[in-house]
RNA sequence: UGGGGCGUAGCCAAGUGGUAAGGCAUCGGGUUUUGAUCCCGUGUACCGCAGGUUCGAAUCCUGCCGCCCCAGCCA
């Protein structure tokens, strides 16, 4: 670890914990509740709850926070446990469940009656609302508050036998129903369910709260240092309240803090899974989709995840992050990692009329511009070439240095080519160019020193591959759509594109992450891509200042 | 109008009484067979506002304003 680095608070209150000797040891956990799947939110969660442990030689649990049946199932724990490891970290033998915890949750909540500081209440759900009062209101006592200690016992292990119905009881902690704060209003501590459980099976019928089975757990397994999010802080009185009342061994510390909100997109697991049951996604993981398994999916490398949460930081404040902070993170991981290609992503016919028909020389080309270790490959190169119709205009203006009638460009690893005639169809559209090649200027020769401004990226007619490619934007038209009432109603209509791609041979076969010169970074879809039918995500683009300069002379034009 | 938090440049974020780090974005310039990368340079931040304490305040005090969270038998 670097001293320099600044340190965030928490990771100071931690620091200063271990040096005054209060711990000698940092357990953390990470504790997800398994109701759908994790995003990127989460992984500021996880890189925090990992990433403190394991500088200080301390250990994290990954813990399934499943107190709430009905909600969880398999399929989201099978997911997270995946993408906490494909994100790079490792809870070892350290997997547990809030679930694993029931006999002992149920003891000491045993115990809390036994203390005369927990009830079994009768109460509708609709009346125990009714007497918690409100924000500026105090609430009043429930009529059962005062049941003796026995009946109490007895009630609540009848619970537990499954002689009530649901909602026919309740237990809850006996606080203060007129606390300012609501979480201390008598807060449920058990309630009962008749569902089966995703861990446990059908073997219980009552469920312990969040507040109450949060706090214990952390106790159970010797956290130091409970990290979650602002929202809890309401939470912590209760949550150590409950620890005041047991004495377990250990005593863990709650600390808050704020969640990371990424600009464009939703972070709420239940909005999440809105888009996934109404089929506006493909799935959890739509390359799209701000999920761990989207994001993979779509071909973020973990390293631009991590690095990306440890350059927003850890503080107090919310935080609406702009994408193109993380974008920038992809593109630094992907632009020293990614081999260089070549693929036309919208196809314009070039035929290079000075060129010989049968004729095919294989240009040698750099794997990557600025590491010579990434070595070479041969590209065909032939008479009928695709180039990219927006390296072309017929009326350019000067500071464009791509194609144009009687302009020059080089093609990459290849010839300076100028464009002599521009052949269109009926309708006045551009579907060929015909052009002639200076054989002086053969990439890499030497034999020419001639420079043009411009250089293209092209794929040979004859050798193309064929692939579809999947063009991504933003899902929200608008920068905090956690905050809209109705997520349809800004959603962006236009997030996917399909285009059909012509892609240089070597593609056929890709399987990492690649750049597809002067466009951006892409990858084979993991789900969809088949050898006879390619297909191709774009991970981000390149950083394009021509495009920005075209955009803002269109916006001096309107102003 | 109860309680709990938070307010430093467009977005993040250091800084805890001595005269405002850094990153991202922006805007210039250089290199470049990716308009990429890389390299330089670029910000008058009324430190939410107003008072006060002090030789000196983003840092301490008082008052105000704004934003977020809380009335699940969800987490």
């Amino acid at each position: 670890m670097n001293d320099s680095e600044p340190r965030d608070f928490i990771r100071k209150i931690i620091a200063d914990d271990l040096e005054s000797g209060k711990h000698t040891e940092i357990v953390t956990r990470f504790p997800p509740e398994p109701n759908g799947y994790l995003h990127i939110g989460h992984v500021m969660a996880i890189c925090l709850d990992f990433g403190v442990a394991a500088e200080n030689g301390g250990r994290t649990f990954l813990r399934l926070d499943d107190t709430n049946p009905g909600k969880e199932s398999p399929e989201y724990v099978a997911a997270i446990k995946d993408d906490v490891h494909w994100l790079g970290f490792d809870w070892e033998d350290r997997l547990t469940h809030a679930s694993d915890y029931f006999d002992r949750l149920y003891a000491s909540a045993v115990q809390l009656i036994e203390q005369g500081v927990a009830y079994v209440d009768s109460l509708s759900a609709e009346e125990i609302r009714q007497y918690r009062g409100t924000l500026t209101e105090p609430g009043r006592n429930s009529p059962y508050r005062d049941r003796s200690i026995e009946e109490n016992l007895d009630l609540f292990r009848r619970m537990y036998a499954g002689e009530f119905a649901d909602g026919e009881h309740v237990l809850r902690a006996k606080i203060d129903m007129t606390s300012p704060n609501m979480n201390m209003r008598d807060p449920a501590i058990y309630r009962i369910r008749h569902v089966p459980h995703q861990n446990a099976g059908d073997k219980w019928c009552i469920y312990p709260m969040y507040d109450y089975a949060h706090g214990m757990s952390d106790a159970y397994e010797g956290i130091t240092h409970s990290l979650c999010t602002l929202e809890f802080e309401d939470h912590r009185p209760l949550y150590d309240w409950f620890l005041d009342q047991l004495q377990p061994e250990h005593r863990p510390r709650q600390i808050e803090f704020s969640r990371l909100n990424l600009a464009y997109t939703i972070t709420s697991k239940r909005k999440l899974k809105m888009l996934v049951d109404e089929s506006i996604v493909s799935g959890w993981d739509d390359p799209r989709m701000p999920t761990i398994s989207g994001m993979r999916r779509r071909g973020y490398p973990p390293q631009a995840l991590r690095e990306f949460v440890r350059r927003a930081g850890v503080t107090k404040k919310d935080k609406l992050i702009e994408m193109g902070a993380l974008e920038t993170c992809v593109r630094d991981v992907l632009g020293d990692a990614a081999p260089r290609r070549m693929a036309v992503l919208r196809p314009l016919k070039v035929v290079l009329t000075n060129y010989p028909e049968d004729r095919v020389e294989l240009m040698e080309a750099m794997n990557h511009p600025a590491n010579p270790d990434f070595g070479t490959r041969e590209l065909p190169f032939s008479r009928e070439l695709w180039i990219e119709q927006d390296d072309f205009m017929e009326d350019a203006p000067r500071k464009f240095f791509r194609l144009k009638p009687g302009g020059e460009v080089r093609l990459r690893s290849g010839y300076i080519i100028r464009c002599d005639e521009v052949v269109k169809n009926d309708r006045g559209d551009v579907i060929e160019l015909r052009c002639s090649y200076d054989p002086d200027t053969r990439s890499g020769t030497g034999t020419s020193d001639r420079k043009v401004k411009g250089t293209i990226h092209w794929v040979s007619r004859e050798h193309a591959v064929d692939a579809s490619v999947r063009l991504y934007d933003r899902l929200f038209n608008d920068a905090n759509p956690n905050a809209a009432e109705d997520v349809h109603s800004v959603l962006n209509e236009n997030s996917l594109e399909v285009v059909a791609a012509k892609l240089e041979p070597s593609l056929a076969d890709a399987d990492e992450a690649v750049q597809f010169e002067r466009l951006g970074y892409f990858c084979q879809d993991a789900q969809d891509s088949r050898p006879d039918a390619l297909v191709f995500n774009r991970i981000v683009t390149l950083r394009d200042s021509w495009a920005r300069l075209e955009k803002q002379a269109l916006e001096s034009q309107v102003s």
